[in-house]
DNA sequence: TCTCGTTCGTAAATCGGTTTACTAAACGGA
DNA sequence: TCCGTTTAGTAAACCGATTTACGAACGAGA
């Protein structure tokens, strides 16, 4: 493989010369230019990465940091991030930490080595204290989907309160009075303003003549399974069920097909992120919609555009609004006696 | 951030000795490791992964080309082989090509430009003629999952023909003797194989006593519903539909769904891949398994261990087990008259 | 003819490591 | 005491670019 200088050599000039007519900082003559890039032709020559990174002091790779990648919902964020980096010509690496705390600092440290120009990073399990303070020291972070409490970093999220609130006006307008949220807990930003939104959607329309009960863990298949038969077995009056992601939607589904369940007969469903065929489930499952492509393509710029020792650029807050995809896993619940409550209510 | 000469000037040493220490070609005696050590630690020493690759040539960062990283195979594979990279601490770059071929040479040239150590190439699309010249010149390219014919290059691939098989005996045995199998056609590999294998089977049983119809096209959600369109306009007669990928799973089932017609009772599937949970599918669905973590893994091994001087461990081809998970989108058929017939054949 | 300003281009330092070849000092044995 | 062998370490070249500061040649205007 050929490099600079043999470049140089045959096209009868300096390296120095290549160097700056390749960067555009010199414009040469017709003759001269022509017989670089001839020389560059032959010799099939293109810049060592590497040699370029060391001096310009500036990689062009911004790493990715995401807890999982099967998740259909990280695989998707990873799949807009990518095309982003793509377009603005950037490598990107791909980190999973599967939420080891150990990865999550370490692929920090990674912007402070200068390995990579940025990160971008995504973490879904509740914050201990290191990460914070690697974060302000890493800078040049984008906080993705999850917040990471006091972390000086530029944030970029979903409209997760407009999320839970659009859930929760969807199966309060259908006549939901008793139902359950499952979820993470408030320790979680996505679990305590979804929660947040839907409880308010209820608040509206019911005030506190509604039942929601709440049942926290993890985003997981399991944890849906686990909550949603904490939610059965808490008593029989609960008509649906908000399960924050595609995974507890999963998993609830799991549960109630084991007792024999019938969505939306037996139960309401409504989910969260819609990233799974939804519309291939036994019952097309009713969603909260996540806008991951717009997600991706705004981190990438985020980090690529932002002014890192403007103070107020690094603590920008970015919120993308989430809509919701009907299906037919929420049925209408025949209003129960005390409606003319409800209506004396809104009026 | 701190480098190395300021480490050794710390230390007292030169930075040949740190350096050589670091890297475990010079045994030093107590005292100075010590202070060598106390330097790196006051200092927050970490050595510049660019000058270092530079400096040794190699870069550990490995590069995957995938076709499209939303696919849930695709990510799943991904998911695997970043999980082995991990483990040989090597960094990994993935590429997603949307199959362009532009991106497919840009990204094999990598190799070429020292930019990556290797690259695990995985395509989805009819190869045209500069593929196979980049692969060669690229050396260090483990071809996954789907083939390209006449490169040199180490393969790996599930067995695609026997998957066929267990799929095309699944269904004989079943009672199906008028099926329609589609995928892609011969011109990929994958989908050959797959055929073939099914019509291995389908000879076995019945001979030429049974009718199937192959329709080929792209491993896409829009194929799988034009396909399977084919099929049902083509005449009354099939009874089973063998779907060679999770995407075509899915267009087939809507399809059916748009004409009304139930799986299985009217119609039976069996498909290929089994990433996507199936089981949650409205009709659970029956499918060839494709041993997904196994492939990441041993291409992260072969990339790293191949000796790539070696003519024969460069034209190595490995093929990996897949099984059938029985579900519930099959169903048996009753004999037809002529089951004699077969059961003459059999004797 | 003598400046002065362009145009065209270069030398050399630099980025931050790795590695080869070599040496100074200490040590051990005769 | 002298020589050979370790031990402990270093100087300097090198990887392949970028970039700063500078200079030669040339044409134009006075």
């Amino acid at each position: 493989m050929a490099n600079l200088k043999q470049v140089a050599e045959r096209a009868g000039v300096s390296s120095a010369t290549v160097s700056r007519y390749l960067n555009g900082s010199l414009s040469l003559p017709e003759a001269t230019s022509a017989s670089i890039d001839a020389a560059i032709a032959a010799l099939n020559y293109r810049p060592n990465p590497f040699a370029r990174s060391l001096s310009r002091g500036r990689t062009d790779l911004i790493r990715m940091v995401v807890p999982d990648i099967k998740a259909p919902f990280f695989s998707a964020l990873v799949a807009a991030v990518e095309n982003a980096a793509y377009a603005r010509e950037q490598e990107l690496a791909i980190s999973v930490t599967l939420n080891r705390p150990g990865r999550e600092t370490r692929y920090l440290d990674s912007v402070s080595d200068r390995h990579v120009d940025g990160l971008i990073f995504v973490t879904n399990h509740p914050q201990v204290a290191p990460l914070k303070s690697r974060i302000d020291a890493a800078r040049r972070v984008v906080l993705l989907d999850e917040d990471v409490p006091g972390a000086v970093a530029p944030r970029l999220f979903c409209d997760n309160e407009g999320g839970g609130y659009l859930a929760g006006r969807y199966l309060a307008e259908r006549g939901h009075r008793c139902v359950a949220v499952i979820g993470t807990g408030d320790e979680m930003h996505s679990g305590a303003a979804r929660y947040g939104g839907f409880m308010r959607a209820f608040d509206e329309l019911y005030g506190t003549d509604a039942q929601v009960l709440r049942k926290a863990g993890a985003y997981t298949i399991e944890d849906g399974r686990r909550l949603c038969a904490e939610v059965l077995d808490a008593g029989p009056g609960v008509t649906a069920i908000f399960a924050m992601s595609d995974e507890l939607v999963m998993g609830t589904l799991d549960e109630l097909a084991a007792r024999g369940l019938r969505v939306p007969q037996d139960m309401s469903i409504i989910g969260f992120d819609d990233i799974l065929p939804l519309d291939y489930f036994a019952t097309p499952i009713t969603a909260i919609r996540q806008p991951v492509e717009e997600l991706g393509r705004m981190a990438v710029e985020i980090l690529l555009d932002t002014d890192w020792d403007d103070p107020a650029a690094r603590s920008r807050v970015e919120i993308l609004p989430v809509r919701l995809v009907e299906r037919s896993s929420v049925a209408s619940v025949a209003p129960p006696s005390k409606a003319t409550d409800q209506q004396e209510k809104v009026r």
